[in-house]
DNA sequence: AAGATAATGACAATCATTCTCGATAATGGT
DNA sequence: ACCATTATCGAGAATGATTGTCATTATCTT
């Protein structure tokens, strides 16, 4: 043990790393992998991305992996119209945000709304709702693929 | 049936009813259980609640209505956090709007917010974005369900 | 080093939703 | 009204993403 047990052992484990889970080679090449790539992913992309890459890992635990990560607030998830879930790793230290994506090529761009988030519990609160969370994102198309395709309505 | 036959639908394409489409007793009956309910529900849910009722309609038509409906602007869609897709009828006129939701019994209360609305295209042309739009949706837990609930986290 | 136990992987299971296709019934024209 | 056309229905199979199972493996603690 080289970390020095200062009384309490507060947070040995290392950033993002909860008391009880193991760090593995298949975590961290996940981990590895979403800090190469900009854009939501969904996790059998993932899945597949790792493949080509020569790294064996099992698709359940691309979700395991995905999963532990969400919770621990270390990625983002989005829910596609499909309802498919898309992850991403997003600006370490910034806390809650918002996204603005591409519909055509998923290019992605975090957002600060702090006048949406006190509206958002304003409302809730004026309702008399408690624990009030919400979901936000927007969508359109950039500026690459807007010149590329024609208008799609008239 | 002793009631006036011709009184709540009229045969000549009425309002929602794009050429081609046809007026039957199953879109009916999913059409006018919406309008008893308040609620977010899934499209099980509503097949469940018509079996009860003595209707009978099949899961995969319950579906097919509500994407019919949804598509036509008549019902508002939100995605769960499970990826399932959850019905509940507009208010009539209103065009976009939000909606303020209790994550345990489903009650319902539109919201508009112009301010929201505006930031979010900003957002969008700001960062060159066109077409742009986006999803808004709160969540927490109404006044009944608080009070019966004990606070989910400490 | 050794034991306790998270984590893995291959595959089965689940669950919402969609598809298939023969049967049925709503519409428009006559 | 009657009929031909064809949108819609219904029941079950199929799909596809995600989760569960469980024997095995690897990490962390002592």
């Amino acid at each position: 043990m080289a970390a020095p047990p200062t009384g309490s052992d507060v947070r040995s484990t290392p950033i993002g790393r909860a008391s009880g889970t193991r760090a593995t080679r298949q975590r961290a090449a996940v981990a590895e992998l979403l800090l190469s790539v900009d854009d939501f992913r969904s996790a059998q992309q993932l899945h597949d991305l790792l493949r080509h890459d020569g790294q064996n890992v099992g698709l359940a635990t691309v979700y395991r992996a995905l999963q532990a990560m969400a919770a621990a607030g270390d990625i983002d998830v989005i829910l596609a119209s499909n309802g498919q879930s898309l992850y991403r790793r997003c600006g370490q230290g910034t806390g809650h945000h918002h996204h603005l994506v591409c519909r055509v090529c998923g290019l992605t761009i975090e957002v600060d709304g702090p006048a949406v988030e006190r509206w958002t519990h304003k409302v809730g609160v004026d309702n008399g709702f408690v624990d009030v969370s919400h979901t936000l994102d927007i969508f359109g198309l950039c500026r690459t693929c807007a010149a590329r395709a024609p208008s799609p309505l008239p």
